[in-house]
DNA sequence: TGTAATATGGAATTGATATTTCATCAGAGC
DNA sequence: GCTCTGATGAAATATCAATTCCATATTACA
C-alpha cells in the first residue's frame, strides 16, 4: 500500500528537521522522544552508535530504527549518513563550492567562472590559515626575527613573489634583510655571510624548490635560526625550522593562492616591526 | 621497560598530532604514510571505516591498526576518537569565522591582532573585487592578450610581487612574456622592441611609480595595447590603457594587500591560455 | 469492557568491521 | 653474503553493532 514511503527520505539535514517538525503531533511517544532528542543532540547522532543513542536517549536501540523507518530512511545508519553530512558540510562549504567552480570552469563556462574560481580559492586559503594559525609559534617567529641582525629571505619560483612582497614591506619597515632570489652563483656566497645573530625566513610549498631546500638547509647548519613558511609537517623546511607554519593555500586551474602565504608574512613583517619599536634603543 | 607507552595516549587532535611530528623521521613508510594521509585529511578519519580509509591511504587496514598503536592507542578505533571529537569541537563556519575576525579585528592587541588585520584586508579587497568586476572588460582585455605575441608586463615596488607571479604563471602557460622589472638601464630598450602585435599589462596604485608610467606611456604610444590594472579612473594608467580593471584593495599597517589584484591577474592569465587553446592551430 | 491495532521492550540474528595472526619480504648488522 | 629483526600484505577471526523478530503492553474504538 504506502510503501511509497520508501523514496522521500530527507537528502540534508534541513529537510530531516522539517519532516520531523512536521510529523512532531502525530509521533508515538518513544519516537517523539527519539525526535526530540535528535534535533537536541545532532552531533552526539553523527558519531554515537545506535545502542549509545539509545541510552542517552533512553529508548531502546530498535526505536531509533523506527524512528529512522518512519522518516523513510532504510535504517539507522542511512538516517545517521545525513547527520555526518551535516557536520563535515559545515567545514567544507568553500571546498564545495571551489569544485563547482572548477567543473564550471573545465565545462567552459567563460571567464567569469576562472575568475570566481581564484578569488573563492584565495578566500578559502584566507578562511583556513584564521582558523589554523598558531598564535604560539607567531610570537616565536616575530621574537626570533625581532632579535635578527639582517633578516635572510628565501623563497624561488611559484613562492618568490610572497618573498618579494616581504622585501619590499621589511624595507620600508627599516628593517634590514637581502632577498636570496635568481638561481644565480652568488647565492651561496650571501648565505656564507649569515651568522647566529642573523635569521631566515624559508618559504617553499610542494614540489619543493631544491634550491631553496639547500639553502634553508645549508643557513641552518650555520647556526642561522630558520621561520619556514611551507605546506605540511613532512616538508623538508619544517625539518630544518626553528619555527614553522603550515599554510594550506587552495589551488585553481593549477595555481596556488598566495593569499595566506602573504597575510602572514606581512603579520610576520609588521609585528617583527611593532617588537623592534617596543624593545626601543636598537637603531 | 617501555611499556610505558600504552598509558600516553594523545586525547586531543593537537597531542596526536604533535606525537606524530615527534616521530615522524623514525616511522617505517607505509606507517608514514598513513600518518601523512591523516595529517592531511582528518575529516576522513573521523567519518570512514578502517577500511575505506585503508583504501584511501594506499594501504592495508591492519597499517592503520599499526599506525594507532604505535601511537599509544588501543587500536583504531580509540584514535579514531580523538578525529571525531576534533569535528565536534569545531563549530562554527569558515563565513562565521570570517565576520567574527573582522569584528575584532581592530580591537584586540598582540601580533594575533596584527596578522588577523591582514587576513580581513585580503579578503574585504576579494569580496569587493568579486562584487565589481566587470565582465566584458574581463573579455575584451583576455581577447587583447590572446591574440598577442609577446606579453610585456609592467609593475614596480608593490605591484611587483603581482607581476612575478603573472610572469611565472604566463610561462607555466606557455605564453611568452617579458617581464620588465628593474629600475636597470635596459628597460627602455625592451620596451622598444614591443609592436602593435604585442601586448601589455601595467600593474600600478596610488601613489603610481613613475618608471610604470613612464614604461606604460611609452608602449602605448609605439601602438601596443595595454591592460592595465590600477586603482581609481583618475590613474595615469587608465588614461594610456585600452582596457583597464579597477581595484581597491584594502590596505592594513600601511600595506595593501594584493590578494584581489592577484586573482585578476591569475584570472587573466589561465583564460588567455583557455582562449588560445580554443583558438586552436597557433603554435 | 472487550477486542483489535499499534507501540514498545528485549533478545536473537545477521551483517559488517576492527583486530589478530601468519606468511612473506626488505633491510640492517655482522 | 648470511642471518636476524622488523615491516608489510592478506586472510582468518573475534568483536561489535544494526537490524529483525517476537512477546508483551498500551491505547483506541466499538
Amino acid at each position: 500500500m504506502s510503501d511509497v514511503e520508501t523514496i522521500n527520505a530527507p537528502r540534508d539535514f534541513d529537510s530531516l528537521r522539517a519532516a520531523i517538525l512536521e510529523r512532531r503531533d502525530s509521533l508515538p511517544k518513544r519516537i517523539a522522544q527519539v525526535a526530540a532528542y535528535a534535533l537536541d543532540n545532532p552531533d552526539d547522532i553523527a558519531f554515537g552508535t545506535a545502542a549509545s543513542i539509545a541510552t542517552l536517549a533512553g529508548v531502546q536501540p530498535s526505536t531509533l530504527v523506527r524512528f529512522a523507518q518512519q522518516l523513510g530512511f532504510d535504517g539507522f545508519t542511512a538516517m545517521q549518513g545525513v547527520f555526518r553530512e551535516r557536520l563535515r558540510e559545515r567545514t567544507s562549504s568553500y571546498d564545495e563550492r571551489l569544485s563547482t567552480l572548477r567543473a564550471k570552469a573545465d565545462a567552459g563556462a567563460g571567464h567569469r567562472a576562472v575568475f570566481d574560481g581564484f578569488v573563492t580559492a584565495a578566500s578559502t586559503s584566507l578562511a583556513d590559515i584564521a582558523r589554523s594559525i598558531d598564535e604560539a609559534h607567531l610570537e616565536q617567529a616575530v621574537d626570533l626575527l625581532a632579535g635578527a641582525g639582517t633578516v635572510y629571505i628565501l623563497a624561488k619560483r611559484r613562492s618568490y613573489p610572497v618573498a618579494s612582497y616581504l622585501a619590499y614591506a621589511l624595507g620600508k619597515l627599516k628593517i634590514r634583510s637581502q632577498l636570496i632570489e635568481s638561481a644565480g652563483g652568488l647565492n651561496a656566497e650571501m648565505i656564507g655571510f649569515a651568522t647566529p645573530k642573523d635569521a631566515a625566513i624559508a618559504i617553499s610549498f610542494s614540489p619543493y624548490a631544491s634550491a631553496t631546500v639547500d639553502e634553508a638547509r645549508a643557513i641552518a647548519r650555520q647556526g642561522v635560526p630558520v621561520v619556514a613558511i611551507t605546506d605540511s609537517a613532512f616538508s623538508p623546511l619544517a625539518q630544518v625550522a626553528t619555527v614553522w607554519f603550515e599554510v594550506a593555500e587552495a589551488d585553481f586551474g593549477g595555481f596556488r593562492s598566495l593569499s595566506a602565504t602573504m597575510a602572514l608574512a606581512m603579520a610576520i613583517a609588521v609585528s617583527v616591526a611593532e617588537k623592534r619599536r617596543l624593545l626601543g634603543g636598537k637603531r
